[in-house]
DNA sequence: TAGGCGAAGATTGTACACGATCCTGGCCTC
DNA sequence: GAGGCCAGGATCGTGTACAATCTTCGCCTA
C-alpha cells in the first residue's frame, strides 16, 4: 500500500489500467470528478497523457466526458444497467458454449486458480478485489472461446457492470456467484456446451436479480449530485 | 465535390465522422497509412485534434494504432471477419425483435425514407454510399429498439463490417439486401417481433454467405503488405 | 557482393503555453 | 431582500516545440 512517491512514468495504458482497477474495486465512486491535473500529479505524467487515458475510459463507458466540464466516473442509469445485462445475456451464454467446446486442460487449471483467488479475496473480506476477479472470470471464458471481438465487447460490458453493481447492488451473499462459476468450470471440463450455455444464462439472470432496479431507489437528480460529494 | 479549401475548423468528432464515412464508402482502403500531419492539413487542424480522432477510431476498430509507427486503416483477418458477423448474429436478431415491438408509425416512415435513399444510391451506381446507407439501416433498427448500449456496440460492428466487405466481398447483386430490408420494414410495420427476429437472422446469414472467406484468398502477409502501397 | 553498422530523416510521444469556456462569488439595482 | 450582471478564478481545448523512437539509406568491411 505504500505506493507513494509513485512517480516514475506511466504510459496512458497504465493509467487506464490503474483507474479501471480502482473503479472495479470500488475505490472510486460513480460520479466522482477526475481532474486532469490531479490525475496527472498522482501518476507523475503531463495532462496530455491523462487526457488520452480519460478519453480511452470514455470509450469503454467507464467515464463520461463533458465538453469544457471535465471527466467524471460514469453513473449508469437504471435503464443503462438493464441494457448492460441484456447485452451480456445475448453474448455470454453462446460464448460459454464455444468455450466448452474448446477448453483445454490448461484452461481448466487457469480457471480453477482464478476461482481460488476469488475465494481467497472473499475470505479476506476484500469485496472489491473479489468483484474484480469475478469479472475477470467471465473474460477468461471469452478468451477460452477464442473470440477476440466478443471478448473486447464483454470487457466493456463487465466494466460497466462494476459500476452498476456499485450503484444498485442489494447486499446479499456474494458467494452464490462462486457456485455458479464452479458449476461452469465443471461444464467446461466435461466439454458440455449446452450445459455451459444454460449455466451462463442462468448466472446472468441471477446477477441481474440481485440488483435493486426498482423504479426510483437511488435518485440521481442534481439534488443528490449536490449532496453526495 | 469541390470541397477543397476545406479549412475552417473541424473538431475531433467531425474528423472521426468524415474518416468513418470515407471508410464506409470505400474511399480509403484497408491498410492505408493515416499520417497525422497529412490528415491535419486536409482538415485544417493541428496534430492534437487528429490524434484524438485517430485514437477514437482505434477504439472502434476501424483503425489500428502501432506505437511509434502510426495509424493505419484496419485490415480485418478472416477470423476477425467471421467474429464480427458472429457477434452481429448474436445481437441484431433480438434487437430487431425489440424494434418490432416498439416501432411507431414515424419510425416506419423514417425507415422507408432510408430505403428510398438506398435505392437511389444503388440506381446512381454509388455503391459506396449504398453500403453506408445499408449499415445505417441496421443502426436505425437498434435506435428504434431503444437500446443505446447495444446500438453503440452494433455501430462498432457495422464499421468493421464495412472493412470486411471491402476486403472479402465477392461481387454479386447488391440488391438482395434491399429485399431483406423491405421485408424487415414490413415485419416492423405489422409489429411481428418473431418475424423480424427471423428475418434479421437470415439477413445476416445472407450477408456472411456473400463474403469470400475461404482459407487463403487474400493473403495479407508482409509480402502483400510490401506490394500493395 | 553480401552483410552489418551508423548517421540522417521522418514520424510519433510528451510537455507546456496560450486561448476559450464555464463556474463561482460578490456587487449593484430594483 | 431577490434577482441579475460582471469580474475573477479554475478548468478544459488546441497549437506548437522539443525529445524519443523508428526507418532508411549509404558506407564500410570481410
Amino acid at each position: 500500500m505504500r505506493d507513494l512517491e509513485p512517480a516514475a512514468v506511466s504510459s496512458a495504458e497504465d493509467i487506464v489500467l490503474r483507474l479501471t482497477e480502482a473503479v472495479h474495486e470500488h475505490r472510486i465512486a460513480p460520479g466522482m470528478k477526475l481532474n486532469e491535473d490531479e490525475v496527472g500529479d498522482v501518476f507523475g505524467v503531463g495532462r496530455t497523457v491523462v487526457r488520452q487515458a480519460l478519453r480511452t475510459l470514455g470509450h469503454t463507458g467507464l467515464v463520461r466526458i463533458e465538453r469544457n466540464r471535465g471527466a467524471f466516473v460514469a453513473k449508469p442509469t437504471i435503464k443503462e444497467a438493464r441494457e448492460v445485462f441484456e447485452a451480456r445475456a445475448l453474448l455470454e451464454p453462446q460464448t460459454a458454449r464455444a468455450a466448452a467446446e474448446r477448453a483445454t486442460a490448461d484452461d481448466i487449471v487457469r480457471l480453477e486458480e482464478h476461482i481460488d483467488r476469488e475465494h481467497a479475496a472473499v475470505a479476506a473480506g476484500e469485496s472489491g478485489q473479489a468483484l474484480k476477479l469475478s469479472g475477470d472470470f467471465h473474460l477468461e471464458i471469452a478468451r477460452i472461446a477464442d473470440h477476440q471481438t466478443i471478448e473486447e465487447i464483454i470487457r466493456q460490458l463487465i466494466s460497466r457492470s462494476s459500476l452498476v453493481i456499485a450503484l444498485y447492488w442489494k447486499r446479499r451473499a456474494a458467494l452464490c456467484e462462486s457456485h455458479s462459476h464452479h458449476a461452469l468450470i465443471d461444464a467446461l471440463r466435461r466439454n458440455e456446451p449446452q450445459t455451459a450455455r444454460d449455466l451462463m444464462a442462468g448466472h446472468l439472470v441471477d446477477l441481474l436479480s440481485q440488483l435493486d432496479l426498482t423504479d426510483k431507489p437511488k435518485v440521481q437528480t442534481s439534488l443528490r449530485e449536490a449532496l453526495e460529494p
